[in-house]
DNA sequence: CTGAAAGCGCTAACAT
DNA sequence: ATGTTAGCGCTTTCAG
């Protein structure tokens, strides 16, 4: 392989017998510069293969036309497809995507908050790691980083947040399954102490409540996380389903489950036909992120859909006009879009509905 | 917000009175200063908060300590499990990932490589998008960027590869279910003219073969996959739920499908369902890709499971031995990691065995 | 052991 | 319209 140094601007000059200046200023389609040699200077460039440096560029730009988004899980489906629409988005403003992982550690955080600052990235997105107080965060901001968080509230600082409405997904859920017949409704939930957990009991509660159902703290258990070899791994239903089974055995059987995500469900249904229990008719059931198995369950899954692309979309849009800096002033924004409720069989005690 | 520039070398080195070159070299632990001055000079860079600027070291170094990934979509959860896995293992050898997103289009493909030759990244691993002829990845490796395809091979050019044996993996499972009592057995393939298809289209023929069935080309269907908003996103049951469907209503049942991914099972599932027919009894099914989900199924889905996460770590491993030049005159490397055969009960006609 | 000088590739002043 | 100079933050010569 030929020892091919990259070709600069300097390259181009030298061949074309202008000054380096000139070549940049043609290539960056600044104005004067004659039409002629702006022609000769693109087509040598062209023809040398010529590709800029972001480095260079950056280092004396002081922008890196990079954007960070640190995430705890990318195999976690949720933000899969925050990653995609983030990704997306942010190709679309012209920026490339520095991807960290913090596997929920608090190191991973503080490691992830050093390498976004070293980068100098314009701004950042992240799904900061449960239990950090989120003080290595501040420095980002400190530095013109502009924040954004995301699906988690970090409630330390005073960052722009985006996240979804769990509380009222929650809320419209249980209700949903209370209006089908159900009476003792029962919440798994996973057990990190982060604010979609946090909301979605609260909703949870709130609709029991409303209904005049008993609400106490004893309807939401929590699923004891088998600690796995990585926490960089999806949902695991055994987790729920020996809590389920455990539930079942235990005799006091609730007739409706809902669960924090989908994951979970499957699980639960597990648990619940090994029981000889029919989903959906004797048990009801309702879960959280609408995967797409969940249409094709058996009987298929009442869920929460959850907008992902929409959080990951407007998120970048929101980073970009905050690193345009056009709203520096403003207060945080702390916005939770909209999740719906997509009704299936799982929770339809008479009918036999097919699903579409 | 202060107006809080950057500390850099030469803040450290004027606040103490010495040269910025000596402030260098004793944050790098280089040797020549003395131990005295490099305390000091450790503790003012802490005490100003100091970060070095990666962009202004890899312009004088030329490596920008930087790995990019090019993925087709980030949904899928087996790349979402290559995803975690390399950035992992980067993180561990001190890269940072740049993700690029190609949406299994040519012109994607071409962005990609351009992005990444711009940002000059030490080394690239890349799912290349269908149908590209791989002509704009060349310029990579010329400027001495290795390159590592993840997956799919590219015909093309003589690149390293690490992918999985899915031609084995097919033929264990076609063998199987061929074992477990199945005739007339059907292939449901994703319609992309990519190598894990081929490979597994061989597979499955092979163990037809061998076993004196019909191995016709009628014996595998292409998923017409409906095309959707965007690529970047899973796979879609319904589309061979569909295909599946008109199966059935054709008459000419095959007494067991497999299906190139556990997202086409769960279409299989509802369409024998649907038409009275039971799974695993009356027809078998074989999956791949081992999802979380296919244990869940009733009846849990028999499947073959991917080594992502293995292929993610070795394919780290071996760009950056690349990378650091360790073996630059071997030939390509091409590797395919072994897929394992998970039997369930999708595939059990007679025992009604509980899957653990 | 330390400092001074040069340069990585690029852009932004300031000339001309 | 073009060239010259300077500098982004850092590292690597080369002197002292």
């Amino acid at each position: 392989m030929v020892d091919s140094r990259r070709v600069t601007l300097k390259d181009i000059a030298r061949s074309l017998g202008v000054s380096v200046n000139t070549v940049s200023r043609a290539l960056t389609d600044k104005d004067s510069v004659s039409e002629a040699t702006r022609a000769r200077i693109k087509a040598e460039a062209q023809r040398l293969g010529y590709v800029p440096n972001p480095m260079a560029r950056s280092l004396v730009l002081g922008s890196a036309m990079t954007i960070g988004l640190v995430i705890t899980n990318p195999s976690n489906p949720f933000y899969a497809r925050l990653i995609s629409a983030i990704e997306h988005r942010g190709r679309g403003y012209g920026y490339s995507l520095m991807l960290l992982v913090n596997e929920e550690s608090p190191d991973g955080d503080q490691t992830a908050a050093q390498t976004l600052l070293r980068w100098g990235v314009d701004g950042a997105l992240i799904v900061p790691a449960v239990q950090g107080d989120g003080e290595h965060w501040e420095r980002l901001p400190e530095s013109g980083i502009p924040l954004v968080c995301l699906n988690r509230d970090l409630p330390g600082l005073d960052l722009d947040c985006i996240g979804v409405d769990y509380e009222l997904g929650a809320y419209t859920a249980a209700r949903h399954l209370v209006e089908a017949g159900a009476r003792t409704v029962c919440l798994l939930e996973e057990d990190l102490p982060i604010s979609p957990v946090a909301d979605r009991t609260a909703g949870f509660l709130r609709a029991l409540t409303e209904a005049g159902l008993p609400a106490g703290a004893d309807r939401v258990r929590s699923v004891p996380t088998r600690r796995r070899a990585s926490l960089a791994l999806p949902w695991e239903p055994a987790d729920a389903y020996h809590l389920a089974q455990d539930i079942v055995r235990g005799g006091d059987l609730p007739d409706a489950f809902m669960v924090g995500n989908d994951y979970f469900a499957l699980g639960v249904y597990r648990a619940l036909t090994e029981a000889g229990l029919r989903v959906g008719e004797d048990v009801l059931v309702g879960g959280f992120g609408d995967h797409p198995f969940a249409a094709y369950l058996n009987p298929s899954l009442t869920t929460v859909a959850l907008p992902a692309a929409e959080i990951g979309t407007s998120a970048v849009d929101l980073l970009v006009s905050r690193m345009r800096g056009q709203d520096d002033h403003d207060r945080a924004d702390k916005r939770r879009l909209p999740a719906e409720l997509v009704v299936r069989t799982s929770s339809r005690r008479d009918e036999q509905a097919l699903v579409t």
